[in-house]
DNA sequence: TAGCGTTTAGAACGTCCATTCTGAATGCAG
DNA sequence: CTGCATTCAGAATGGACGTTCTAAACGCTA
């Protein structure tokens, strides 16, 4: 098949984003891309250039998939703040669990030898963009009350953004959703407002 | 140069510990490693096995060079429990900041493909050890009443196991020292008793 | 210094894989 | 049906790399 029309491609890049994600960009071979995209070999390097930009559009693809759950539910005004953040971390916890294969994003970022650098580019529009609205998310919870004083806005999303990477690396070595959410929840009862019992 | 003696195997497997820390086990060429051991290629073979196995080796050498940094402070009974986990980190901290290349283990644990076994195996009992070591550590500020009874022990041991490999995750993409601290510090925070003010 | 086992440096081998090429098959226009 | 451009599957290419081989250099013993 040629990838000849826009939805064509982006079925060939969804395809090719489960593949480097299953298997890391060193490890999958363009046959493997091939097989899973259903793309005849030849069409690929025409449509995208070669492996490097297939797996460029696949992570991007990776990015705004996930981007778009977490601003859906971060910026959602009828939940309460903290709740749109745990139902993030449920998402991409039970999501990583049920794959086994951790977080694409956090698998490349750790690879093998420097940064591809726009990898590394990519990376970090990405990181700042849900950290900004983990910010958000946690000044609105901060007007509400609900956050202990404690810790700082930054902080925080500082804190959120680590512990969902520490949990990629977690999943990859094949921990539990319990376990996941169980670290999740009670860093999420410690940045709370203490409850006055 | 062939390794010989006891201690010159110790220096190759140094020095190859610093090849597949800094460039990753798929990209680290054995004839960086060859260049970086100062051993004859063939010598290497013949000492070790193949790649894998000095990388095995690699890393249980890594792996106890933080152990032991690690445990001389968590046990240490001169020194707070907190103010010994907070060492620990900060030692990481500065090391992976400086050196720019992450965590071996962290890398390693996300790299490409499915693990390979005896690799899993290693980290899953470096882990584990780890763990028990911020158990006991945390057990002691328990009963200073130094720990934020909110959260349990084991949470408290699993959270600082996330938040060190998300750290790892962190620094292979370039997070500086300062910004690291923070996060471990205001994490700290949170797990310790809250003061009267 | 002579003899001999060891070590070395680099060539050679075999495999894997990204990428390109090619001749056959296909689909479409007239 | 015919002619032509496109698409296809698989072979070919080129390079990288782990591993092994080999002939020369080395160093020890006597």
């Amino acid at each position: 098949m040629s990838p000849r029309s826009q939805s064509e491609t982006h079925i060939a890049v969804h395809a090719a984003k489960e593949v480097f994600w299953r298997r890391g960009y060193e490890d999958a071979s363009i046959e493997e891309v091939v097989q899973a995209t259903g793309f005849n070999r030849y069409a690929l390097y025409t449509a995208f250039g070669g492996k490097r930009e297939i797996f460029l559009a696949a992570l991007d693809a990776y990015y705004q998939e996930r981007r778009s759950i977490f601003l859906t539910n971060l910026d959602d005004p009828e939940t309460a703040p903290l709740d749109a953040i745990r139902r993030v971390f449920e998402f991409a916890i039970t999501e990583m669990a049920e794959r086994g294969t951790g977080c694409l994003m956090c698998n490349v970022a750790t690879g093998a030898g420097p940064l591809d650098p726009l990898v590394a580019e990519r990376i970090e529009t990405y990181l700042e963009e849900i950290r900004c609205a983990y910010i958000d998310a946690l000044e609105r919870a901060q007007s509400r009350n609900e956050l202990n004083p404690v810790m700082s806005i930054e902080a925080g999303a500082a804190l959120l953004i680590t512990l969902m990477l520490g949990l990629g690396v977690h999943a990859k070595r094949g921990a539990s959703a319990t376990a996941m959410l169980g670290v999740f929840d009670s860093t999420l009862t410690l940045m709370a407002s203490p409850r006055v019992q």
